[in-house]
DNA sequence: ATAAATACTAGAATAATGTTCTAATAAGTC
DNA sequence: GACTTATTAGAACATTATTCTAGTATTTAT
């Protein structure tokens, strides 16, 4: 195997190592020694990669991130209206928390502060995203089928249920999963949002 | 002034300067030197009152929730609608939430993990809280003004679009707070769980 | 009122742990 | 094949939360 190879395999095996320990018992609580030791990996390399153990969590949600997001347009772009759309986001969240809890728990901690350069590295790809978002939601506002509303809005009344019943799932309080209950976040989110005109 | 009073007024001291921190840089960033220097506090005191660092914050969660609780009791109780009911407790969030978004803040970033000790404490009151709130819910179910959920569902539902949209204005990311837009949450909170029939 | 027990304060010493530093090794490049 | 760069290694270091021992005030019991 090349060294570049090995390189990003002993990152990924950090990365995956530090995530299970971080969804686990957050990131302020993880030893760096646990993480070392779990992904065989030596002080110098850690640091030389990542900096320091926010560097790990950096590098997760970055990932993290740009993972949802990509696969939410995926999810949402396709939808002709408002109604599918908005059930199609909503949806595509509860299935994306239930596939993979631990990232979702990681990314819904709120754990991670960034530091400027990781927020411009985000910023990058998450413009061109919030870009087709929009262009999405523009014609179904001004046809009139969804509520016009201060930008900022939109998502905590779209995604923010869905959110909230995910902190709790993933914090072991209730048995239904996103995925079980889907339908009825993706329903109350329509209509929380849809112009009743 | 009593020994009594002066070890109360030593322990609010500290609280009080402990969430200022807290809420600015989180718990991990803060240190005890810091808190100790700005509370006039010794080591030997804020250890033998608090235990650790976490149990400052253990204690203002405790308070903090208990003051949520009791004020959104006394603003729920005497709604005698579904209507006013779920629109009075949103408009109370937004109001609570801008009145002390320090507390709001704290409480909302979820970096404090209880310990068993604090779980029972908080539990002593949080049982009669859910109780009291259930029991205002169940008529309004019954009688077909609200939807019939999985119990787990109603807090997401209600109050998930104002937590998400409370994090967002804590961390300066809009202008309008919680206040300004309370009745635009109000009303889809209430479109999202009242029942259509 | 006095003694004993308890609650509280104090800060130096300790321990845990994240991070830096220096050196060595391997890979890629000219 | 020499030279530059990237990576690995782990001992040394620095920071900081916490413990410990001792001392002081307050309450309780007799």
């Amino acid at each position: 195997m090349s060294r570049k190879n090995q390189t990003n395999e002993l990152k990924s095996r950090v990365m995956e190592v530090a995530l299970g320990h971080f969804s686990e018992v957050g990131i302020e609580r993880t030893n760096v020694s646990n993480i070392l030791a779990d992904a065989g990996c030596s002080v110098g390399s850690l640091y030389h990669h990542f900096g320091n153990k926010e560097g790990i969590a950096e590098a997760l949600f970055i990932d993290g991130v740009n993972q949802f997001n990509s696969r939410l347009l995926e999810a949402l772009l396709p939808r002709r209206t408002a109604s599918t759309g908005i059930k199609a986001i909503v949806t595509f969240c509860c299935e994306w928390v239930t596939d993979q809890p631990e990232l979702a728990g990681f990314l819904l901690s709120r754990e991670v502060t960034l530091s400027v350069n990781a927020k411009l590295e985000l910023r990058k790809t998450d413009r061109e995203f919030g870009q087709s978002i929009y262009n999405w939601f523009v014609p179904h506002v001004k046809s009139g089928a969804l509520l016009e509303l201060p930008t900022s809005m939109y998502v905590p009344l779209i995604c923010g249920s869905t959110l909230e019943y995910s902190r709790l799932w993933l914090s072991g309080r209730n048995n239904r999963s996103p995925g079980d209950v889907a339908s009825i976040l993706a329903e109350a989110a329509w209509q929380s949002v849809k112009s009743s005109l």
